[in-house]
RNA sequence: GCGGUCGUGGCGAAGUGGUUAACGCAUCGGAUUGUGGUUCCGACAUUCGGGGGUUCGAUUCCCCUCGUCCGCCCCA
């Protein structure tokens, strides 16, 4: 019997993790210099959490969720995505109490949606995000941007954009949805398939089809511009100078819609644009959610926030041909010939590691010279042999890797001797 | 959910309806009874994703199934 993982999930093997773990430690860092704390929520959420905030009619609900029964006869769903479930805790936890406002947050870990795999698509992926609540004001929308432009030029990606629009309040969108309705509904049947599926599920994205890009009526759409009200627009403005004032540039891009429901005034998406990455080339999208807190049952608590997720920025790494420099496995390998040399190298190598000093040995009962190798591959500064010769005197042989020179050192003085050369 | 592609040793990769399934890398052993990154020699798939069928015979042909990768929808 054979197992494998299950569709859309990968193993992160040993020879991967660090990577993994260089870009956690590129988030932390910048957090901390925003003031982002972590939050850490659970991986699975009543299925009503994700129903209300990201929407009856959105994808993820109807057709990618990861929902389960459990033995309460509860529905439960895994994570989605990750705003409504900081959302959830923030109400719960009477954070809009909290002396500290807004709330500055980030999370990161897995996330499941239930898709065919492709370039950049899981079932199950890892998303780093942040979220700011309790504050309406527009440059706390340009910072969570430029928290995230920063991250990615701290990997040492360069081939990213930032692209921008504005969705506008409840009462612009709602205007503008019925405008493009009846702009499109009457010849609805000239546009393709996916189209007629849209206008009534999400008129908006027709805007953004591939398909009819060239149609008449396209160009003539009502643009969501024009629908923003006074107080929407003025604040579309005050985002756009932020950034402006801090350089950051953008695009602006009227057809940019976020497939979550809860979004409203900035959307935004950080896009790759290297080529060589697949036919999906979102790196990050996120935007501002007023709302969603009384959605569920809280205060009015503005919010603004994006995912992002790591999978997409190892790949867009990789696409631009960047990589991190990798340190050397081990300071010290140790290599023996036969038994009693081996039973002292393993103490000594206990001592070693007491030391502070990143130290392994062969337990596969290979032949000197395969050992030696394997000092090699694992690029040890520095290796001890001990033979018979070496267990009689009370010593052992201290080699630099580098340049092959040896020398002979008494068995109390090695912790010494080692801390002097891997200085 | 739909469309295409592919599935041979740890990895990469040839191959053919027929007695021993190339090769490269990696690994292990030896040349060099105690010293790495070079060289040379040797070892390393009762087996070609799984199941069924056609056939005297299938890794190779057919069907099903599982999975991969890529694309659509959509998204991180």
């Amino acid at each position: 019997m054979n197992f494998k993982v299950p569709r859309g999930t990968q193993d992160i093997l040993p020879s991967e993790t660090w990577k993994w773990q260089r870009v956690e430690s590129v988030i932390r860092d910048v957090c901390d210099k925003y003031r982002y704390k972590e939050i850490r929520t659970p991986i699975f959420e009543q299925t009503e959490l994700f129903q209300r905030t990201v929407g009856d009619t959105t994808d993820i609900v109807t057709k990618e969720m990861y929902t389960f029964t459990d033995r309460g006869n509860r529905s439960m769903t895994l994570r989605p995505e990750g705003t409504a479930p900081v959302v959830r805790s923030y109400v719960e936890n009477k954070m809009f109490g909290y002396a500290d406002q807004p709330v500055k947050v980030y999370y990161q870990g897995p996330m499941f949606r239930y898709e065919r795999q492709q370039a950049g698509r899981y079932r199950q992926f890892v998303q780093f995000g942040v979220e700011a609540i309790g504050s309406a004001d527009p440059a706390i929308d340009a910072e969570v941007i430029s928290l995230a432009m920063e991250l990615y030029k701290r990997v040492g990606l360069t081939d990213y954009k930032l692209v921008l629009n504005s969705l506008g309040d409840k009462e612009s969108r709602i205007a503008h949805r019925e405008a493009l309705i009846a702009h499109f509904k009457p010849s609805i049947d000239e546009l393709c398939g996916d189209c007629q599926a849209r206008l009534e599920k999400n008129p908006l994205r027709i805007l953004d089809c591939k398909v009819d890009r060239e149609h008449p009526l396209m160009q003539s759409a009502p643009s969501l511009a024009d629908f923003l009200n006074e107080e929407s627009a003025a604040y579309f403005e005050k985002v756009k100078g932020h950034l402006d004032a801090i350089g950051i540039p953008y695009e602006l891009d009227p057809n940019l819609v976020r497939g979550l429901d809860y979004y409203n005034h900035t959307a935004f998406e950080i896009m790759s644009t290297s080529s060589g990455f697949g036919a999906i080339t979102t790196l990050c999208g996120g935007g501002r959610y007023n709302g969603v807190a009384e959605e569920i049952g809280g205060p009015a608590s503005p919010g603004v926030g994006y995912a992002l997720s790591i999978e997409r920025l190892l790949l867009a790494m990789e696409a631009e041909g960047k990589s991190f420099t990798k340190d050397a496995d081990l300071d010290v390998y140790i290599v023996t010939l036969e038994e009693d040399a081996h039973r002292k190298g393993f103490k000594l190598l206990n001592e070693l590691r007491n030391a502070g000093i990143r130290a392994d040995m062969d337990y596969m009962d290979r032949k000197m010279k395969a050992q030696m190798k394997s000092a090699d591959r694992f690029k040890a500064k520095t290796v001890i042999v001990i033979g018979e010769d070496e267990v009689a005197d009370g010593v052992v042989q201290l080699k630099n890797m580098a340049d092959g020179s040896q020398e002979k050192v008494a068995d109390s003085t090695i912790v010494t001797a080692l801390h002097e050369k891997l200085k």
